[in-house]
DNA sequence: ATGGACATGTCCGAAAACGGCTAGTTGGAA
DNA sequence: TTCCAACTAGCCGTTTTCGGACATGTCCAT
C-alpha cells in the first residue's frame, strides 16, 4: 500500500498490545497492531507524537477500549486502496457499534453480491483497524472467521462491544 | 584477438590448473586457463620464462590463489579489444576484492545500461583472467552465471575471496 | 553480407494461485 | 425425521508467477 510523502506516525500501548497510528494531512490513515498481518512498511515514516489527529485518535481508542466510547469522531483518510477495497472499507463504516455483519452482506451492500471471498480479502487489508470496524464481520452462519490482528483480538473487541450494551 | 608481434608467453601450474601468461612491451597482456573458452592462438608465441613481468605475475597469482594477496601490482596491457570491450574490462577493474557486481550494473557504469547481453559477451572475452576480475560478475539476482574457465573455477575464486574477509 | 548465438535484464500481459466465503449436498448419528 | 459436520464447487479481486519480446555488441558460420 502506498502513501503520501507527508505521513507521520506515533505509537502507544493499549490493553490489546502496542498500536501504531498514522496520519496524513487529510486525517487518520492507519491503525495497526504491532504484530498484525499486512503491515505497511512504516519503518521510515517520521514520528510525530504530538500531531493533533494522532493524539485525539489515541485518546478515543483508549476510551473505546476501556468501554467508555461507542463511536469515533475523527477525520479519516481512507487512502491507497483499489476502488473495490475503498468500497468495502466504506461499507464497514456503516456497521453500527455492537452489531455484526457478514462478508456476503457487505458484498451485497456494495453491489457485488457474489464477490464474497474478494470481500474477505479486502476486509483483511483494512488499514484503520477498530475504527473502521472490520472486526464486526463474521461468517454467514455467525462463525468467527479471521482477523489480521489475530482471532483473540477479534473476540476481545466483540465481547467488549456486546458487554457495553 | 590480435596481438603485437612482440609478445611472449610462459606457463605455470596453479591450484586451479595450468595457466598461461602473456606479456607485451607494455605489460601483462593475458592470463588464460589451459582449457578455458575463447583462447587466443598462442601456439606460435615465443616462450620467455624469465620475462620480468611474467615472473612477477606468476608470483602474485600464486600468492593470490594461496589467499595471501588481495590486489595486483602489475603493468597491464589491456589491448586488442573493441572500444566497448575496453570499457567493460576497465569497469571490471573497479570491482573491489571480495565484492561482486552484475552485468546490468557494469552496463550502467559504462553508460550503456541496456547492452546487458553485450556486456556478458565482452566479460567473457576478458583476456586477463583473475587480475581483471571477471569472476566477480554475477546475475542480477545473485545467481552464478558463467565463466570462460568453467563455473567450478568461478565458485572457487569467489569462495577464496569471501573467506579472506 | 547476413543471421544466429551468446556468461542478461527489464517490462508487460496472461495465467494461475490464493484467500478472513457460502450455499448446497451428503452421510452419519440421535 | 432432524440436525450437524464435513465436503464440494462456484465466486471474485488481488498477488504472484511465468513466458515471451526486446534491447545490444561481437564473433562465427553460412
Amino acid at each position: 500500500m502506498k502513501f503520501d510523502a507527508t505521513i507521520v506516525k506515533t505509537t502507544f500501548n493499549s490493553p490489546l498490545g502496542r498500536i501504531t497510528l498514522a496520519a496524513t494531512a487529510k486525517g487518520l490513515a492507519g491503525v495497526w497492531f504491532i504484530d498484525q498481518q499486512h503491515l505497511p512498511d512504516y519503518q521510515d515514516w517520521p514520528v510525530q507524537d504530538r500531531h493533533p489527529v494522532l493524539c485525539e485518535a489515541t485518546q478515543q481508542l483508549l476510551q473505546y477500549l476501556a468501554g467508555q466510547r461507542e463511536s469515533f469522531d475523527l477525520p479519516i483518510d481512507l487512502h491507497g486502496g483499489t476502488a473495490f477495497q475503498q468500497a468495502v472499507w466504506q461499507a464497514l463504516l456503516q456497521i453500527p457499534f455492537g452489531a455484526t455483519s457478514s462478508y456476503g452482506a457487505v458484498g451485497k451492500l456494495i453491489g457485488n453480491p457474489k464477490a464474497v471471498r474478494a470481500v474477505g480479502a479486502a476486509v483483511g487489508r483494512n488499514p484503520v483497524s477498530i475504527i473502521v470496524p472490520c472486526h464486526r464481520v463474521m461468517g454467514a452462519d455467525g462463525s468467527l472467521t479471521g482477523y489480521a490482528g489475530g482471532l483473540d483480538r477479534k473476540t476481545a473487541l466483540l465481547k467488549l462491544e456486546s458487554s457495553c450494551l
